[in-house]
DNA sequence: ATCCGATGTCAAT
DNA sequence: TTGACCTCGGATC
């Protein structure tokens, strides 16, 4: 669930759901009663997602609630009217009249003072979900940089709110070597990343799943129709180890690249330079 | 009933 | 590079 995507959508959620009225706010779970408290009972102002950082403004709060899902956390959203099961427990809980939006296992859920807002925005590079993102910023790091392009892009201090779908998916759609270094990337090839990137997730915020996998790319000769992965929309790599490549039929590697397992199509990515 | 992996990140080594 | 932390659901016994 939780790339940049996501976050995004859930800021939207919690904006259209909130945004402007008092809202009760609890911790069940109880790891988050003193921020819970701090914000019971004022107004939800405002929400933002920066990457995969949602953050929550209350009038007369001058703290705001910073919320990071981690590879666990999710969001939900129940009106009265929903019968929905009981599951687990609850870090925050926030009410408004009939609606609740409940988070459960987050990595983060806390109060942070604007300083320390200002120190986490600083160390994210820019969203492509975001009008205000300047993809200079991260073409200046990955320029200069000899780390393989495979972390740079889940660096978040690159690019704010890629995980492991979009890495995998953006460098099989540019058809580029995982290993390649930063500093061997053409600019061109770049600002074609970052507009894929734009719209690939602008496409993942609107149908909430990431789906990667566009009609015209969709290799007639497999004879394959494209079809739900058990782990969201249609994807060319991501977890396809062991299976054929839809485009050329090589069969798809896996191997752990800045800690996460990286998927690739050896043949459509250039030179098998990765074979560790 | 239990195990294991997961669309994440940080600190410690 | 590894371990720790957050929690759930699907696979496996």
């Amino acid at each position: 669930m939780p790339e940049g995507h996501t976050l995004h959508r859930v800021a939207a959620e919690l904006r259209d759901r909130f945004a402007g009225r008092i809202v009760t706010s609890s911790s069940p779970q109880g790891q988050f009663i003193l921020g819970a408290a701090r914000v019971d009972a004022h107004r939800l102002v405002d929400v933002d997602a920066w990457g995969k950082h949602v953050l929550v403004r209350f009038d007369g709060v001058g703290e705001q609630v910073h919320v990071h899902l981690g590879l666990f956390g999710r969001w939900t959203f129940t009106v009265s009217e929903d019968v929905v099961p009981v599951v687990g427990e609850v870090r925050w809980r926030l009410l408004s009249e009939s609606v609740v939006a409940e988070l459960r296992g987050p990595a983060a859920c806390e109060l942070l003072s604007p300083r320390e807002v200002a120190a986490l925005l600083a160390r994210l590079g820019p969203d492509p979900l975001r009008d205000d993102a300047d993809p200079d910023e991260a073409w200046h790091r990955i320029s200069a940089s000899r780390a393989p392009l495979a972390t740079l892009l889940m660096d978040q201090a690159v690019v704010a709110g890629i995980g492991n779908v979009y890495r995998a998916e953006v460098l099989f759609r540019h058809r580029l070597q995982p290993d390649l270094p930063g500093r061997e990337l053409a600019r061109s090839t770049w600002d074609a990343i970052w507009a894929d990137l734009v719209n690939l997730m602008r496409d993942g915020v609107r149908s909430g799943q990431i789906d990667t996998v566009r009609p015209e790319h969709m290799p007639l000769a497999m004879g394959r129709e494209p079809r739900d992965d058990a782990h969201g929309g249609e994807v060319y790599v991501y977890r396809r180890s062991g299976m054929p490549c839809l485009v050329c039929g090589t069969i798809v590697r896996t191997k752990a690249v800045a800690g996460r397992n990286l998927f690739w199509c050896p043949q459509c990515q250039g030179a098998d330079r990765l074979t560790g």
